[in-house]
DNA sequence: GTTTTCCTTTGGTATATACCAGATTTATAT
DNA sequence: ATATAAATCTGGTATATACCAAAGGAAAAC
């Protein structure tokens, strides 16, 4: 099929068939697709091909790749309005999805030099540094760094810290998420979250880096995300 | 270079390699890198995996690309505050940039589907739809279609439409941006945006999506923004 | 029935090569 | 000097092929 170059390339016409098989309803939310060997007899093409053609769809935000497993339709985007104080259980369950929290890890250890400046701190200073994996529906979709402040709560590790923290600052420590700094912004994906998330290293994310104050206009702590970049929708209502 | 497996990717390694020269300031915002070919033979690869370097670094938003030109480091990206009033034009001079705003089209037709909803029209209202260009220091790095009601601006198209259409609307009608909805998420570049901002259709961009109000509460237009996906970072802050 | 081992499938990485089209530069003609 | 044409450079697209490693399922051993 090298005849007619049409001026517009072969591996966008077949992102536009797949895209119409998803829009038609033919594949749906969660589907497995065709593996890519399989694609390439379907359009009579090579992997190299129908690669460029999943990438751009995935850069869409409409598949996803499970390493090895193939490549999925994806489900609806989870959206966020950073000025609504609301946790990520609650997000998630007003959205009509099922949210889970899992501690990957909980230490005392230096504070890393990227959260010095915003937690005023001294480049030796001590924190709580928490790893932790957000899914919904089953699926990873947010890996988290939590640097707490001891000063602010003592003993941290040794309540569950598989739920929300908002709520274990509340009832332990009896502080209150009451204002933040919020940036957002695509990169792509490090090492450390990638390994968690099943995505893989440098593929684009979804940074989200916020600077949480108590009720007392104090520094909380320091919250870094990295989410599938498919996954989240920031929406802010300024009314 | 193939005996090795080292189980980290050789594009990995190219990556770091690049990465490196960038972060040393061998290689400075807006200078070119060596073309592909010659990166292949520097590294002593083949394209493909030069690329996969490039691409993974293009979804960093460490450099970018300017079709048939080469490959180039980026420069800072904007940040916007979406819960402040700011314009593109001031906000680009408070972070010392040189924004420019060029009339791509504006006609009066028929609201596009996808608009009709929020903008609260019947299937065959008409609009105002300009598409413009905006630049900073000399780079275009976001395509906007503006959806304007004629019942609020009427005769808009007589007025110029290269600057801040919030002056427009204030000078022209007395009507002040208060409030807005903003969605806010990673896509793809569209045809119509990719063109004009010399991005690859298909490729990794940020849609921005604004329904304003004006000072009586009503809708007043609806934005449609594509943004390059390394040049904006949301930043709120909620005090 | 359960565990272990092996095979198959899948995507991940990489080489080698080729031609195209737009951008840039150089050479040429005016 | 300027305009025009040609050569060259650059990334864009595509084919063909190969091997690897992880995931999943099937077969074998217990």
């Amino acid at each position: 099929m090298t005849s007619i170059p049409s001026h517009t390339p072969q591996y966008m016409w077949i992102k536009a068939q797949l895209l119409q098989r998803i829009q038609s309803g033919a594949l749906k939310k969660g589907d497995k697709l065709p593996s890519e060997r399989e694609l390439c007899t379907i359009f009579n093409t090579t992997r190299t091909t129908i690669r460029e053609s999943l990438s751009q769809m995935e850069a869409n935000g409409l598949i996803w790749r499970s390493d090895r497993r193939g490549w999925f339709v994806a489900p609806e985007r989870l959206w966020l309005d950073p000025t609504q104080n609301t946790n990520f259980h609650q997000l998630s369950r007003e959205q009509g999805r099922e949210p889970q929290t899992t501690l990957l890890s909980g230490t005392l250890t230096t504070v890393p030099v990227e959260a010095v400046e915003a937690l005023q701190l001294h480049p030796f200073d001590q924190i709580y540094l928490l790893t932790r994996l957000r899914s919904v529906d089953g699926r990873a979709v947010c890996y988290c760094e939590n640097h707490c402040l001891p000063a602010r709560v003592p003993e941290l590790l040794s309540h569950d810290l598989n739920g929300s923290l908002t709520e274990v600052y509340e009832t332990h420590y009896k502080l209150i998420y009451t204002s933040m700094h919020l940036s957002f912004y695509p990169t792509a994906m490090p090492a450390q979250a990638a390994q968690p998330l099943g995505v893989m290293e440098g593929r684009p994310a979804l940074l989200l880096r916020r600077l949480n104050y108590d009720q007392y206009g104090r520094v909380l702590d320091l919250d870094i995300e990295y989410w599938r970049h498919d996954s989240l929708r920031i929406e802010v209502d300024t009314h």
